[in-house]
DNA sequence: TCGTTTAATCGCAATATTACTATAAAGTAA
DNA sequence: TTACTTTATAGTAATATTGCGATTAAACGA
């Protein structure tokens, strides 16, 4: 085991937890808040605002490419990273629905 | 390794990667929207709700109970379970403010 | 050309997660 | 009491994730 049994699940719930698992570390946490905060393509200077190893956080960078949320784009030596916005939104659109559902304060318990 | 380096990053990150975790898995999704589902405290019929053994769900709630986003309090044999919906707007308040930052349509790239 | 810079990939080790079976614990009901 | 129900825990195996050193690949500049 330690294989997630996604067939007893629907699309949906296993959507926001792939979602979900890109968010669920800090460097790729910090990765996208610095994308956010420059506002524009950033290249290179990523690995030098990360403690991180030049490898692990190419992994990490690889890792949101996969899901769509960042873009690459190779500038000579170096490659230009950018927020992909159009994907960012479809996201939130998956997680907006399953985070606010609230609820009237219960007092069942 | 395989550890993740949580000293490098920022509280308010590591915050945020640990919640994100918690939707990190179908099952607990899955949990998650039959609490919300039924609106109430709910009795023992989470096991039957989801396509897993009883040992691997009880261990999906007891991480939920852990960062106190449900709540379980003992019924006879049975234990009820609801969403702890203080915990729970927290925890969105967390995501929203790295979630909802947008972007004008970025072209650089 | 050759060296430099930058980022990706490979291969590995350490740790974490998932899921199960078997069992225990705690209450209920006869 | 004993049998039963329900949930938690212990222990374990399979798989996934994290992180890094070493290397590769690709483009640039002298």
């Amino acid at each position: 085991m330690g294989a997630i049994k996604t067939a007893n699940f629907t699309d949906a719930q296993n959507a926001i937890a792939v979602y979900a698992r890109a968010f669920g570390h800090p460097a790729r946490v910090a990765i996208l808040q610095y994308l956010f905060r420059m506002d524009s393509c950033v290249c290179g200077e990523i690995v030098a605002e990360i403690d991180l190893a030049q490898p692990t956080i190419s992994q990490h960078l690889k890792e949101l490419r996969q899901l769509g949320l960042i873009r690459g784009t190779v500038d000579g030596t170096r490659v230009c990273y950018c927020i992909d916005t159009d994907n960012w939104a479809r996201m939130k659109e998956t997680l907006h629905d399953f985070l606010d559902q609230d609820l009237p304060k219960l007092d069942c318990c």
